[in-house]
DNA sequence: TAAGTAATGCAACCGGGTTGCAAACCTGTT
DNA sequence: AACAGGTTTGCAACCCGGTTGCATTACTTA
């Protein structure tokens, strides 16, 4: 059962501890973004620093990516299948202002920039605030 | 001299104190968004919470926007005269990953975006980080 | 089993943001 | 000029998310 887990985790060279698996399920059956608030209010008896370690391993190894959607805290959510956090692979996050969940929009790419002569692009956070499918 | 930050506070109904006065003529200055902490290495005598109520009140009376880049610190901008705050007036921020700064690419509206069904839009951020031109 | 490395738990700290409250200030009135 | 009302300011304290140091525990491998 937590085979899924473990192999996941390999995948990405994240060595496979009990922490780590829980973090993982919790982030795969979770619809949107986990900040470590959030975390921290799911797993009661883990330690804030505990999760705060696991989230940036898993960013670090690419198997969540962050969001900060200007609601104070930094939120996490899994990279898709094929994602390998580059450029291309992002896309458009959308935060409620009702029930305060963020949302990956997989779907949409961010549409790309034409900018100002001097500037380079490295990366773009896009973040579209609104109601929900589900407050609505 | 004065004068003219006089007139511009009175047009957004702000009653134009000596503070407000300095700070409004250091963000017409700058070319850049300033956060709070900017803000207080730039008036090391004045106080935080009276630069914070200060910005607060800009922002409630439309005389600024605020920009959170995710760097870490909201950054305040002046409005354009034409600026009502409304979504048309949108435009992308870059942040430079070298120096730190936050330019308003006024230049530069966020692009529309087709949202998925039950999804309502109210706001959108849009920051683009690189390497600003001044720092290539 | 022993040594070495990695992960965890605990505590403390940092920094941006925010608020309560009293003092200072401003404005209009008597 | 003195006063009353409302606004702004300064000071202090606090909140919260994020982060780090350090000792302990758990894992791995020789």
């Amino acid at each position: 059962m937590n085979d899924k887990f473990d192999k996941q985790l390999q995948t990405k060279h994240i060595k496979p501890t009990a922490m780590r698996q829980l973090v993982l399920q919790v982030l795969t059956k979770q619809k949107t973004a986990l900040s470590l608030p959030e975390l921290e209010e799911i797993f009661v008896r883990a330690d804030k620093a505990t999760l705060y370690r696991t989230l940036k391993t898993f960013e670090k190894n690419k198997l969540i990516h962050s969001i900060d959607d200007g609601s104070g805290a930094v939120r996490y959510a899994l990279c898709s299948e094929e994602c390998d956090c580059s450029i291309e692979d992002l896309h458009v996050h959308f935060l409620c202002s009702k029930c305060n969940k963020t949302y990956c929009l997989n779907e949409i790419p961010v549409p790309t920039i034409k900018l100002p002569v001097g500037f380079s692009l490295e990366n773009v956070s896009m973040v579209v605030e609104g109601i929900c499918a589900n407050c609505r």
